[in-house]
DNA sequence: AATGACGTTTACGTTAACGTAATGCATGTG
DNA sequence: CACATGCATTACGTTAACGTAAACGTCATT
């Protein structure tokens, strides 16, 4: 089984990204499709570095970092040294996504601080009609 | 009590960003500092707005989406149809930081995978000596 | 043969988020 | 007083991450 392919449109669609999005991954080394004459093919490989790419971006990540991110995960890495190093990275990037969890987290509970002021605001500002400015009590 | 007030380079080290920085954000409408004469005097509500921007930076949100996310916790929301426009607003943004938190938790994942792979590969690799390509066994 | 849907390359344009001078005022200090 | 330090303004420069346009090739329809 020689691994389904993928043209540039379908992974445009199935990712909302434009193709020029892709190609410009391409140029900056983040993905290096096949080709079939002139038409990049792309594997199911690309594909999921495409996929890792985009979550990275999610998370405020630059192309650089993504790169580095997804590099981790292939086996280029040899002799104890590297080895080491790589575990270091690791490390220091753990700590990053900690950290940034830790933001999230807090910024989830301002929200439900925010949705609770809400909806008490709402429940007490003349419940069921809401004419003009609501008259002082 | 006048509550305390800062520097712009005060603020810049405790950051660690720069006064440039800084005076660019209340350039964008992100802070407005009183001004004492000539300098800019920073109230400690300036002070945790740059905090709040800066934790939203972190995650990948503009300094746009910084502004939408900080104005959510003034109080100018008045009728209800603000309000409930406010908690929309709440949901969509909670979606998007659950999705955000998942990204994180999955690339913590990734990276205790990472590191598992590297110690046995490590412990496996001539532990004690390193020398040269370790011969294979 | 023309139309349209897809693909390609080349190249200039754009936006966000600052960096980096250059220049000037105010104040303290040896 | 000369000089350094801190803050200010104005303005041009820079980088990342694409957008957008032009101009072309290739099939499959119509």
């Amino acid at each position: 089984m020689p691994g389904k392919t993928y043209t540039i449109s379908e992974l445009a669609r199935e990712f909302g990204i434009t193709t020029r999005t892709i190609r410009f991954y391409e140029e900056k080394g983040l993905i290096s499709p096949l080709r079939e004459g002139q038409k990049r093919l792309y594997s199911n490989a690309d594909r999921v570095r495409i996929k890792l790419i985009l979550r990275g971006k999610r998370i405020g990540m630059t192309l650089a970092e993504c790169v580095d991110f997804i590099d981790m995960y292939d086996p280029a890495h040899n002799n104890n040294d590297q080895l080491n190093s790589l575990i270091e990275d690791v490390k220091q990037r753990r700590a990053q996504l900690l950290q940034r969890k830790r933001d999230i987290e807090d910024m989830l509970a301002g929200l439900d601080e925010v949705q609770a002021l809400c909806e008490t605001s709402l429940a007490t500002n003349t419940p069921g009609t809401d004419r003009k400015k609501s008259p002082g009590q």
